[in-house]
DNA sequence: AGCATGATGGACGAAATAGTCCAAAGACTT
DNA sequence: AAGTCTTTGGACTATTTCGTCCATCATGCT
């Protein structure tokens, strides 16, 4: 029998006029469900901020949890790609202080406020969502992957000691900044993340050569 | 003018009768709302589950957001009365560890299922509740005091080194616990919780005497 | 005992939110 | 240029959820 691909989409033509009203439709949503929350954002919000109308918004999402797993994934890209491009040529301990910085100064422009773009929709979603837990999981790991990368570079450079281990110091450099977001965005400070990640910093620094 | 002091209570008379259901629905509004989240639980799920009836729930309370207020205090107070009985006789590494153990114990328990019963609530209310964001941010800063106040009992001891410096060390240990439990949440996994705890241990190690 | 006040059950109303539908307009194919 | 499929606007329905109300029962006080 000649069929499609297990995966394969349903399958349905798009335009780009049709692609680009998706994409508008998305990305309302991811900003708005970052600053709003995921529950707190109605699809009529979606709608006005998009400029679409109903049918639209159902013309591309079955319902709202297909259009909240778009932003997920949306989002997921977004951070991904951004990370990216910060981390993967780090091979020095000043570039690992670069990256926070560069994290530090992105979230003091909002005042801590709404946290990570990928760890408020995780904390939001992972208990209510299976599908969107899995794909944040693998975001997350993703991105520790980056770090881990990093590190392992900088051990084989000479940079760290050999007892080093990337992948745990990894872990923490992950939670150090996620924790560190969560602080700063109930004391509506960014002081604990910075502090956060300087004593992850400090530690990884403990396991410099020289 | 004789009257009542400032911050007196709009005055009204409980009969115990009425303060039990009134901590019945408390107590069933914090278990629901940790598992499901704030926004997702109905005041439906709350008078199921705490086997009252509508008025009751608008007798005790104006509105839906004073029970998440009476919530967040509730939890607040738990935590904080456990965290307590944990950390106020802190003054020792062993002491660390053990706190450490209980922490990833407790929630291997569901499996990192739900997250910290603080900090899943600061995520979703910090950016929608002012109120509840300013509590919760002390609740964490005495959290952090009751660590703050055990690592300086240890510089105190000699157990730390002069350098040490509770304060920040302590933002740390909660960040890096925070971050664990988001991780752990997201993973369903509890590994990265218990390796973020691990290492910023590792880093308050490096600061004892011997 | 009897009155005042708090507590309760549950029907009811109001508002917000999700989701449906269809006629009309636009875009692609042959 | 006709025909087919996609896109769109927006009215409409259904459902969920919040919040009100009041008659009735329980409780404490004198």
């Amino acid at each position: 029998m000649v069929s499609r691909p297990e995966n394969a989409q349903p399958e349905r033509r798009l335009t780009p006029r049709g692609a680009s009203t998706r994409a508008r439709i998305v990305s309302a949503a991811v900003e708005l469900m970052y600053v709003k929350g995921v529950n707190a954002t109605t699809l009529d919000d979606v709608r006005a901020a998009s400029n679409t109308s109903k049918s639209q918004l159902y013309n591309h999402f079955a319902d709202k949890e297909e259009l909240v797993r778009a932003v997920v994934a949306e989002r997921s890209a977004q951070v991904l790609e951004r990370e990216r491009a910060n981390l993967e040529r780090l091979k020095s301990f000043r570039g690992l202080i670069r990256w926070r910085d560069a994290l530090v100064r992105r979230n003091a422009l909002q005042n801590g406020a709404y946290g990570c773009a990928l760890g408020s929709l995780a904390g939001e979603l992972a208990d209510q969502d299976e599908q969107a837990r899995v794909t944040l999981a693998e975001s997350f790991a993703q991105w520790q992957g980056l770090l881990a990368a990093g590190l392992r570079r900088m051990k084989e450079n000479g940079v760290l000691r050999p007892d080093a281990d990337p992948e745990r110091l990894a872990t923490g450099l992950m939670a150090a900044l996620q924790g560190g977001y969560l602080l700063a965005e109930t004391a509506h400070d960014i002081e604990p993340m910075a502090v956060a990640l300087d004593l992850a910093l400090d530690h990884v620094k403990s396991f410099l050569t020289t």
